[in-house]
DNA sequence: GCCGTTTTCGGCCCGACTGTTTTCAGTCG
């Protein structure tokens, strides 16, 4: 993949060109360019192939100058301009911007007084107080550049969404309590529901902004503050994320809350689309000449005023949902509350940690119409996986349990997809099973064609409902099994086999990209918590999450169906 | 260096916060 590469080094020359005022813009151009490139599917080298230079220059922020640079790498494997600029500066820019507080401009003076060029030289410096004599440096940079160090080591990457959205909910609740806000919200990427949380931004309106802040930095779970003053302030949890809370007038909301949502990409288009038609947009408010008309504490306003629907802020990525507002076609995405029953779920018979009735019982709480017990089978033996023998016999338990109850409950497994792509379980046990998810757990490691074979295989014996997490991957962990969705998405179609998006924090699988990608073929999803005790079944958000992410709609989730129409679903 | 139903020239987000200054430069989102 070239446009790593290529991306990799407009970034560095961005870094190296917003040295001098003179080439601001051109440095930002670089940037842009880089942005574009790297968000890119196709590589553009095949582009170029294809197309040749035209092709490139198709490409957003690139021109004629940019584009010959690519041509260059791509037929030398050099930039000349570059190969220069990075001879007088062969500084790691990449690793010492991902400090806090730290840009390209104090690298490049440290560089020249110094020569630091990568973060350990850096700490070295720090470390013998050789930074503090440098002409705007003192003794607290030596501290930041400490600090900041240690807490990149500490962090490592982002957190869960699941710990995130806990998080966040907790200051909000610790804010709300004081009496101090009129109103708190939760914006950035927690909001958009992406899978991981960089850091967590939180909105308030507070006539006291200076009492909420000095309350804000006591909050148990705040480790050091990073910054802090009466509009803005950032600390550094416990949990190794940052949290900014802003506080916002309130005629300022509703644009802050747009603001702040993000993405930035999908702002810049709609900062662009206000601009066109005559208006500002800012954090402060949607402005007609020095008025701002956006005073409804309301972002819907803001999105309608603009022509445009409102976006749901899990849409909100620059993936087409701007083109799709204008043209008022954003669809209803499912909702939490459209689920009826959740359809994985563990108990203690394989490797839960309630009884079938104590799920029962918390199934009931959530209102749920019905729920399907799905334990693991022989093969997992890791899990507890239940025998043939075994499972024939529980499901006699909840055919006894089924007579009593208020709730359906489903008789189901998740069955084990073997190496070969058979089913872990005998044709009794089939014959008896309501609702069966077939997993990968073992072997994980073949490569893309075998595995996508032997998933196949298992779509194809026809007894597959559900396909249990799809792709194995688990976040911040390891990446997941290499396989061609579009292939098995076209067996899930002519087999009825509904995709899992498996709502467990560390998985979300199917995320949100396969989702997309995916469901441009008649098949179906089903959302659920893969829940192995109680306190599972309130994962289901996070799915949700994850399915809206995806722009599906509820006709396309099974699991919102009613107990007949999902039964028939079932029937194989 | 890019871009254009406001422009082929003149814009390109800018305000808050911090540290090192003594009015400002660098960073961030």
């Amino acid at each position: 993949m070239k446009n790593k590469e290529i991306a990799d080094i407009f970034n560095d020359l961005y870094y190296i060109l917003s040295m001098d005022e003179k080439s601001k813009f051109e440095a930002l151009a670089y940037q842009k360019a880089a942005r574009s490139i790297e968000s890119m599917p196709e590589d553009v080298s095949i582009i170029y192939k294809r197309e040749g230079i035209e092709g490139l220059l198709k490409i957003p922020g690139i021109g004629k100058g940019l584009a010959s640079h690519i041509v260059e790498y791509l037929t030398t494997g050099k930039i000349e301009k570059y190969e220069e600029l990075k001879n007088a500066y062969p500084i790691d820019f990449n690793g010492l911007m991902r400090l806090e507080g730290f840009g390209s401009r104090k690298a490049i003076i440290l560089y020249n007084k110094l020569g630091i060029k990568n973060v350990e030289e850096l700490k070295k410096a720090a470390e013998n107080h050789e930074i503090r004599d440098i002409p705007g440096f003192g003794e607290k940079s030596e501290e930041l550049i400490l600090k900041s160090i240690s807490l990149l080591d500490s962090i490592g990457g982002r957190i869960l969404l699941g710990t995130g959205l806990a998080e966040a909910r907790k200051i909000i609740w610790y804010l709300t309590a004081a009496n101090l806000v009129n109103r708190c919200a939760i914006a950035g990427s927690t909001r958009r529901m992406k899978e991981t949380v960089g850091d967590i931004d939180i909105l308030a309106i507070s006539l006291n902004p200076e009492k909420i802040m000095k309350m804000f930095v006591k909050f148990e779970d705040v480790k050091s503050v990073i910054v802090s003053g009466n509009t803005k302030t950032t600390v550094l949890l416990n949990t190794g994320t940052t949290c900014d809370l802003r506080v916002i007038k309130p005629e300022s909301f509703g644009s802050a809350l747009q603001y702040f949502t993000g993405s930035k990409d999908h702002n810049v288009k709609v900062r662009k689309i206000a601009i066109d038609n005559k208006y500002k947009l800012n954090e402060y408010g949607l402005f007609s000449g020095d008025r701002n008309i956006s005073v409804e504490m309301d972002e819907k306003f803001i999105y309608n005023q603009l022509g445009m629907d409102y976006i749901p802020p899990e849409m909100r990525e620059d993936r087409g949902e701007i083109e799709m507002a204008l043209e008022h076609k954003i669809p209803r995405l499912i909702e939490i509350s459209d689920i009826k029953g959740d359809l994985h779920l563990h108990t203690k018979e394989s490797d839960g940690m309630n009884t079938t009735e104590e799920m029962i019982a918390y199934a009931l709480k959530k209102n749920y119409e019905y729920i399907a017990i799905t334990n693991h089978t022989e093969h997992l033996k890791i899990a507890k996986g239940m025998t043939e023998k075994e499972l024939i016999k529980y499901f006699d338990t909840i055919d006894y349990l089924n007579k009593n109850s208020k709730i359906k409950i489903l008789k189901g497994a998740e069955v084990d997809i073997l190496k070969d792509g058979s089913l872990d379980l005998q044709d009794e046990a089939l014959s008896r099973i309501d609702c069966l998810i077939a997993s990968v757990h073992t072997d994980t490691g073949m490569n893309r064609e075998k595995m996508t074979q032997r998933i196949i295989n298992a779509i194809k014996t026809g007894k597959v409902n559900i396909l249990g997490h799809p792709t194995g991957r688990l976040i911040n962990d390891r990446p997941g099994y290499e396989i061609d969705i579009d292939e098995i998405s076209r067996y899930c179609e002519k087999y009825k086999t509904a995709f899992e998006i498996n709502s467990s924090p560390a998985r979300l699988d199917l995320n949100d990209e396969n989702i997309l990608k995916t469901s441009k073929y008649n098949i179906y999803y089903s959302v659920n918590t893969d829940s192995h005790n109680i306190y599972g079944y309130d994962f289901m958000e996070l799915g949700i999450g994850t399915a809206r992410r995806g722009w599906l709609t509820k006709n396309r989730v099974i699991n919102t169906m009613d107990y007949q129409a999902l039964l028939k679903f079932l029937e194989k």
